[in-house]
RNA sequence: GAGCCGGUAGCUCAGUCGGUAGAGCAGCAGACUUUUAAUCUGUUGGUCGAGGGUUCGAUCCCCUCCCGGCUCACCA
C-alpha cells in the first residue's frame, strides 16, 4: 500500500534487490542440503567442516562444534547415534530419593555423604572403589539417563552435568519437596537449575571419556573439549547424593562402554545461563530455544495443556459429543468478523477460513447430537495485538433443551472447576491493579451480573427514559470521547458505548446481559421483550472471555436476519454474515431449543496462566516473516507487487 | 493503519556530544577429586538491523526501508 506511494525507480530497484537476495538464497540453501539428500551418502561420509561459508549463519562457536562433531565421528565411528535407552527420566530419579520409595533410603542418609561405597544392586562391593575401609555401602540401581546438557562444571579430576529431559516442569516441582528433604541434611533450599538432574563424573571411572569430553585433547578435528552446554548426552551410573546432598549420577563404565556419551551436539550455543533468553521476538521466533531455556515458558505451556484436557474432562463427563467440523467454509458465518479467503484449484472455488464452527455445530444438534463441542481453530483477518492472534482456538459448545442462563451456571462452573485443576485454588494473579499491585481474580465467589442498560444508566449517566435515543448516546459517547462508527444503529451504539464505560467495572468476572436484538443475529429473542436477545458475554480483566445465547430455532426469522445482515454489507459494512440457505433449510427440520456458549481457549489460558499477552499461550504467535519467503515452488521471479 | 520506543559479540547489556567499540556470561588455554550463577589466572571473538546521504572520516547526525515492543484503532 505505502510502497504504492514510493517513487517509481526505488519501488523497482527495491523489487530487483529482493529478487536478486532470493535467487542467491534459493542456490545457497540448495548447496548444504544436496550431499544429505543424495541417498549413496551416510552421515559417517560427511564432512561437517565443509558446511563453512553457506547461506547458513556460522560464527566461530559454531565453527568449533561443527569440528567437534567430526572429532566425536572420528573417535566414535558415528556422529549421532540412536542406540541409548534411557531407564529413568529425570524426574523418576529424583524421585527415587523420595522417603518411602526405596528400602534402602535411610543409607542415603547424612551418613555416608562424606565417606562411601556406591554399588549396583546385588552386585559385590569392587575393593578398588572403597575410598576408605569400612566406609557405609549404599545400593542403587543400573541408571541411564539421557538430556540436553544445561550447565557443564569441570573442578579437577572431577565434573558435573546438568542435565534437563521432557520432565523439566515436573521436576521443577518435584524440587520443592526434595528441598524440605534437604533439611535433613542440614543443607539450605537450591532454588537454581530446579529444572535439571545432575550427573557426577570422576576421571577415575573413565579417564578417556573424561578427558575426550571435558579436557583438551589433540585428536583430530578438534582439539579441545568436546562437550558445550546445549548437547545431549546419555550417562550410565548409580544414584547417590553428593557431599552437598544433591541426588545425582555417578556415572560408571558398565560392559565396557563410555561412562557419557554425546547423543546429539548442538552447533549452536544456548542463551547465557544467567539472564537467559529475554527478548520477546526470539522467544517467539524461536519458540524451541525458548522452551529449553526458561521455566516461564514451560509452565505457561503445561497450564496451557491442563486446561484443554480440563475442558474435556469437564464436557466428556457431561455428555457433550467432542467433534471436528470444516475449517474451510464456502459461507461465511457464524460470527461478525473479516476472513481469511483462500482457493480450491481442483474445484476452482474460493474458499474462508473458518471464522466461527457455530453453524455447523447447530446442524449437528438438528441431527440429534444434543449436547456437542468443538475445541479448534477459528482464523480472522483482523489486528494482532496482546488478545488477538490471526488464529486462535475456540471452544463452542451447544446443550438442547437449556437456556442461556442455565449456561451461566455451567460456564461459572466450568471456570471454577478449571482454575483448580490448573492452579489447586479458586483464585488466579493475573495483571496488575492501576495502584501496580498484583490483581487477584476471584472465581470463587458468584460471577457478577449486569445490564447493558443499567450500565449506561449507571456509568454513562443515560437517563434510563433515554436510553432508546440514538441522538443521547451519540452525544454522550462524544463527551466522554468515545469513538462510536458513524453507521451504527441504536443497539450497536448502545453496546459500544457499554463497553467502553464498563470496563473498569469488568476485571472480576462479569455476566454482561440483555444484547439488543439487531447486534446478535443468531440469538434468540427474549419472550416478553423481542427487542432482546436470550444472550450474554463474559468479562474477566476487562476482556471478553466468552459470548453466549439461546439459539434462534424459528427459520423464517433467521431467514429474516440474515437477510438484514445482506443489507447491512450491502451498506459496506465487511464484517457481516451471508445468507446460508443450508442452514436455514436444517433449522426448518428442527432445531430442539439450544443455548449454546463460546469461549476464547487462548484468553481463558492466558488468564489462568496469569498471561498477559497471547503470545505467551499461543507456540508459534504469527509473525511477520525474518527474511523474504523463499517461495517452496522455486519460483525465481518473486512477486512483491503491494496489494 | 497511526504514534512512541528499540535493534551493538553466541546470550544479557554498557558506550561513543562524529575519529571503525567495551563488560559479564559462553568459548579457548592453565590450576583445582563433591560443584551447583563454582572459583582463580590468561585470552579469542563484532559489516554496531539494511540501504542511501552529509562529512576528510558515520556505529553515532539526516533520510528511506526491514523487524520487534508498547499505546491506539478494528476485533474475540
Amino acid at each position: 500500500m505505502h510502497r504504492r506511494a514510493a517513487p517509481e525507480v526505488s519501488a523497482r530497484s527495491f523489487r530487483e534487490r529482493r529478487a536478486a537476495f532470493l535467487r542467491s538464497a534459493l542456490v545457497q540453501l540448495q548447496r548444504p542440503t544436496q550431499p544429505i539428500l543424495e541417498p549413496k551418502m551416510t552421515t559417517s561420509a560427511f564432512d561437517h567442516s565443509k558446511l563453512d561459508g553457506t547461506a547458513l549463519e556460522r560464527n566461530a562457536l559454531m565453527r568449533q562444534r561443527l569440528a567437534k562433531i567430526d572429532a566425536l565421528k572420528s573417535r566414535f565411528g558415528v556422529a549421532y547415534p540412536n542406540d541409548f535407552a534411557p531407564t529413568h527420566t529425570a524426574v523418576e530419579a529424583l524421585r527415587w530419593y523420595a522417603p518411602g520409595q526405596d528400602s534402602d533410603k535411610s543409607s542415603h542418609q547424612k551418613a555416608l555423604l562424606d565417606n562411601f561405597v556406591a554399588i549396583e544392586e546385588g552386585a559385590p562391593i569392587p575393593a578398588d572403589l572403597a575410598p576408605s575401609p569400612g566406609a557405609p555401602v549404599v545400593t542403587s540401581p543400573r541408571v541411564r539417563l539421557a538430556g540436553r546438557v544445561m550447565a557443564i562444571n569441570v573442578k579437577g579430576k572431577v565434573a558435573f552435568v546438568r542435565i534437563q529431559d521432557r520432565t523439566a516442569t515436573q521436576i521443577s516441582q518435584v524440587r520443592a519437596a526434595e528441598n524440605n528433604r534437604r533439611a535433613l541434611f542440614d543443607l539450605p533450599a537450591r532454588d537454581t537449575d530446579v529444572s535439571t538432574f545432575q550427573l557426577y563424573f570422576s576421571r577415575d571411572v573413565d579417564a578417556d571419556t573424561f578427558d575426550l569430553l571435558f579436557k583438551p585433547t589433540p585428536d583430530g578435528a578438534w582439539d579441545g573439549p568436546l562437550l558445550d552446554v546445549g548437547d545431549f548426552v546419555g550417562g550410565e551410573g548409580l544414584f547417590f547424593r553428593t557431599r552437598t546432598g544433591e541426588p545425582s549420577l555417578w556415572l560408571r563404565r558398565f560392559d565396557n562402554r563410555p561412562a557419557l556419551r554425546v547423543l546429539t551436539k548442538a552447533i549452536r550455543p544456548l542463551p547465557e545461563k544467567f539472564h537467559g533468553l529475554s527478548d520477546k521476538e526470539t522467544r517467539h521466533r524461536q519458540r524451541y530455544v525458548d522452551l529449553v531455556v526458561n521455566e516461564e515458558a514451560r509452565e505457561a505451556f503445561r497450564k496451557r495443556n491442563l486446561v484443554l484436557r480440563g475442558l474435556r474432562q469437564f464436557f466428556d463427563s457431561r455428555g457433550y459429543l467432542e467433534v471436528e467440523t470444516p475449517m474451510m467454509h464456502p459461507v461465511l458465518g457464524g460470527a461478525s468478523a473479516r476472513p481469511f479467503i483462500t482457493h480450491h484449484n481442483a474445484l476452482n472455488m474460493p474458499l474462508y477460513l473458518r471464522i466461527a464452527p457455530e453453524l455447523y455445530l447447530k446442524r449437528l444438534v438438528v441431527g440429534g447430537i444434543e449436547r456437542v463441542y468443538e475445541i479448534n481453530r477459528n482464523f480472522r483477518n483482523e489486528g494482532v495485538s496482546l488478545r488477538h492472534n490471526p488464529e486462535f482456538t475456540m471452544l463452542e459448545y451447544y446443550r438442547a433443551y437449556a437456556t442461556f442462563e442455565d449456561l451461566m451456571d455451567e460456564v461459572e462452573e466450568l471456570l471454577r472447576f478449571l482454575c483448580r485443576e490448573v492452579n489447586g485454588s479458586d483464585t488466579v494473579r493475573w495483571g496488575t491493579n492501576e495502584d501496580g499491585t498484583p490483581r487477584i481474580i476471584d472465581l470463587g465467589k458468584p460471577f457478577q451480573r449486569v445490564r447493558i442498560r443499567d450500565g449506561l444508566v449507571e456509568w454513562a449517566g443515560i437517563a434510563a427514559d433515554q436510553l432508546d435515543n440514538i441522538q443521547v448516546i451519540r452525544k454522550r459517547a462524544k463527551e466522554l470521547n468515545i469513538h462510536l462508527d458513524d453507521h451504527a444503529e441504536l443497539g450497536k451504539c448502545q453496546v459500544e458505548l457499554f463497553e467502553a464505560v464498563a470496563e473498569p467495572h469488568l476485571i472480576q468476572p462479569t455476566f454482561v446481559m440483555e444484547y439488543p436484538a439487531e447486534t446478535s443475529p443468531l440469538a434468540r429473542r427474549n419472550d416478553l421483550r423481542p427487542e432482546f436477545v436470550d444472550r450474554f458475554e463474559l468479562y474477566v480483566g476487562k476482556i471478553e472471555m466468552s459470548n453466549a445465547f439461546s439459539e434462534l430455532n424459528d427459520p423464517v426469522d433467521q431467514y429474516q436476519r440474515f437477510e438484514m445482515q445482506l443489507a447491512d454489507k450491502a451498506r459496506g459494512d465487511q464484517e457481516t454474515m451471508e445468507l446460508d440457505v443450508d442452514y436455514v433449510r436444517a433449522l426448518e427440520y428442527g432445531l430442539p431449543p439450544t443455548a449454546g456458549c463460546g469461549i476464547g481457549v487462548d484468553r481463558l489460558v492466558m488468564m489462568l496462566a496469569s498471561q498477559d499477552s497471547i503470545r505467551e499461550v499461543i507456540f508459534f504467535p504469527h509473525m511477520r516473516p525474518e527474511n523474504p519467503v523463499v517461495s517452496a515452488a522455486g519460483h525465481d521471479e518473486p512477486e512483491f507487487e503491494a496489494v
